[in-house]
DNA sequence: TTTATTTTGTGACTTTTGACACAGGTACGT
DNA sequence: ACGTACCTGTGTCAAAAGTCACAAAATAAA
């Protein structure tokens, strides 16, 4: 039974058997306890993980506050793109939110697959639009809606983020406070 | 003379003269006066463009208000990355912000790029990578800093926001209304 | 330069959100 | 099952931000 991993890669891109098994050979599966931490904030990130089961959390605090940046569910790829790319000590951890299995490696070895073939450059990429793509509609949410409405929109596009993730955790990922957050999910009901 | 593009592509990733010079004879020079529609919201946007000279600024309205979604500036590659590589209709349009010079090229003009030669693709990972730490930076901004601390920030980081754009247009790409960016600004000097 | 247009500053007021405190609930480990 | 730790709901109050209106200032156009 192939894992989600091998099946993930293969949607995204076209890649031959051989560069899968390569790649695969180059991953370790791991699985961490719920609250352990895959990386910690203040030490460099250079890893990249496959969430196979469970979900991954970046997380740090502001003012004795902890705030959420960011969760990545099965089938995405969780990593501290900056940390791993310029070498930057991190600036939140990741953490693991419920019992978490994944595939794990390293961001050096990604960038000797790049140039081993052009087909895992074209992966990197294909996974880049990806995530920005994402990522801009999120940071829209920002820009263009108030509270309430940010918590409708995470209501029908990221049923999710509303199942898994506690009220606390997700109000500081929505930039409002629990209280609000509590209330705001009150009046919709 | 080089261009501010060649120079550009030579930072970014090893490319050969000839890989450059197809690159160059696939864009356009063009120029957009102050205030001229580069893409209009809710047509589909499969342009890039790379800013030789002004700014670009991604526009939208929101309950009657004009809301900024982003800004780009000399020497960097401004785009809809969600309607170019999906073909979906735009939810903002691209204004120049002043008499601006760019080089034009289509987005299904890359993919046939990033068939033709890995330098290609190389490119548009490195560039999509750059992009994206970018706005994991940027949307941070909304989880864990106050309006106030948004403004310093940018005050300290983005210089160019604050000397080339209205207090208007800033405020809304801040997620403040103008009024209040305007007090804001008032009690740091 | 003069006029018209756009942008910004500011006061008064309203609305929203945050902060604090604490009670009740839920989940977890032993 | 029990106790413990964590999470959530809610009342009260304070602080912050938004809204509206209009004057002042800065820009652009004639």
């Amino acid at each position: 039974m192939p894992s989600l991993f091998e099946d993930k890669i293969s949607r995204l891109t076209e890649m031959t058997a051989e560069n899968i098994a390569f790649l695969l050979a180059n991953s370790v599966q791991k699985q961490f306890a719920k609250g352990e931490i895959a990386a910690q904030e203040g030490k460099s990130c250079t890893n990249c993980w496959f969430i196979e089961e469970g979900y991954l959390r970046a997380t740090t605090t502001k003012d004795g506050k902890e705030i959420h940046l960011n969760f990545w569910f099965e089938n995405t790829f969780a990593t501290n793109l900056k940390s791993m790319r310029t070498l930057a000590i991190s600036e939140f951890s990741i953490v693991a939110g419920e019992k978490t299995k994944v595939w794990e490696f390293e961001g050096a070895m990604l960038l000797k697959l790049y140039e081993r073939s052009p087909q895992f450059e074209s992966f990197g990429r294909k996974l880049l639009e990806e995530l920005l793509i994402e990522q801009e509609e999120h940071i829209n949410l920002f820009k263009l809606t108030t509270p309430t409405e940010r918590y409708q929109y995470i209501a029908k596009t990221k049923l999710q983020l509303l199942q898994r993730i506690s009220l606390t955790m997700l109000s500081s990922y929505l930039g409002i406070s629990r209280e609000t957050l509590s209330r705001i999910r009150k009046r919709q009901q």
